[in-house]
DNA sequence: TTTATTTGTGAGTGAGTACTCACTTTTATT
DNA sequence: AATAAAAGTGAGTACTCACTCACAAATAAA
């Protein structure tokens, strides 16, 4: 199922590899449930501990506070959802070969990489992202991820294809990486959370998508 | 103030013209910005009457329940998003003439219109956009707006475009409404909520998103 | 001015709220 | 098997929540 998916992603994610017992894992699975359906903050810390069939006090157990189970609980998607970026891929085949197909590629590449990311963990990114305007903590969590592993990378990226010709000179660099980024990240809200029950036809869309940053760029 | 010009907007918005007394206006004033502030479920009534400077029964005197008030925040914008988009312009830009020029200069009225309407109502679209998951009422509220005045308008649009060539007729029309949205609206985004402080040239990137747009789908 | 209506009040209400702690049960270590 | 540490419990804590209501003040209608 979809929540053990959920769980599972946690579980590896969390950076030390202490193995959570059976009821923490159920308080986690409750949490991220109740949290995208009601929001962090209409969300009670006794009905987490009832869905997830403990005692209140075992949450706080584990968690000091209910603000840290939040965290626990987005801090992992931060660091994922910025990480598989570029981590292995970028290096070789940005730099490698500077050819057409190379940027097509690498361009549908990121949209298919980050378009299944958001497709198996959608209940987590939403509270990611409902959350992260009232918690200071996650803001600068998710700046930190950004800046440090995201930016520089796509920086770099952008000047190699404004080089190749294949992205206009016209645009500045922090334009185009803001053009290309809502573009694929609006497609995936769009996909997931505004219109998740339209008839997509995935691979088309993802496709034009794509045409239209290339062209949009060129 | 910017404060008094949301209130302006609201009280002029709200559909029958009972003027509101002042220590109501106090009240929704209050209301705005903790809601954006901290949230909605975050925000108590004892804080909003505290901060509008009222006693709390009061609140409940204009309003039956803290819902209520949301609701009658939040509503008056969503109406007022969407009728000004089409309303007067459309009917006589669009189908009078069809030049290339005229593509183009409504591609900018409409950047230009809805980024003046977030610049002027920030926090409220905010609140909006923050509180729609979690409220049928809202999401309905949107919904019937959009698919009635919205929606249909920017398909008759689209279609005419792709007849004249200035929009490519490889895109569905439902593509070419998502990418164009999710353009403008990514734009706002980062413009008013995600990146507020970052050293913007407003009319520079408007004028290369709408390139971007207009090259993307041609 | 008298009467009626609207607007404003704030103490009071019961139902939660996040969190604690003394205690029991389970698991790991010797 | 004895001891120690970790995990789980649930009644209890002080406090806050949205909302009510009997009453007072201000305003409008007569």
């Amino acid at each position: 199922m979809n929540e053990q998916d959920l769980l599972q992603e946690l579980m590896k994610a969390s950076e030390e590899d202490k193995d959570l017992t059976p009821k923490q894992a159920k308080i986690l699975q409750a949490a991220i449930e109740m949290f995208a359906e009601k929001g962090y903050a209409a969300t009670s810390t006794s009905e987490i501990a009832k869905k997830a069939g403990v005692a209140e006090g075992t949450i706080f157990r584990h968690y000091k506070t209910k603000k840290d189970l939040l965290i626990s609980i987005v801090s992992p998607v931060v660091t994922r959802f910025a990480i598989p970026f570029f981590a292995d891929r970028f290096v070789k085949e940005v730099f490698e070969k500077e050819t057409n197909e190379n940027y097509d590629d690498l361009l549908r590449e990121i949209v298919y990489n980050r378009f299944e990311f958001v497709q198996k963990n959608t209940t987590l990114v939403k509270i990611l992202f409902q959350e992260i305007s009232f918690h200071p903590e996650i803001q600068q969590l998710f700046a930190e991820n950004f800046l440090e592993k995201v930016y520089p990378h796509f920086i770099k990226w952008v000047e190699t294809y404004q080089r190749s010709g294949d992205i206009s000179k016209d645009f500045p660099v922090n334009t185009v990486l803001r053009l290309i980024m809502t573009t694929v990240i609006g497609f995936i809200i769009t996909r997931f959370v505004f219109l998740p029950h339209y008839d997509w036809n995935d691979e088309m869309e993802i496709e034009k998508t794509i045409e239209y940053i290339r062209k949009g760029l060129s």
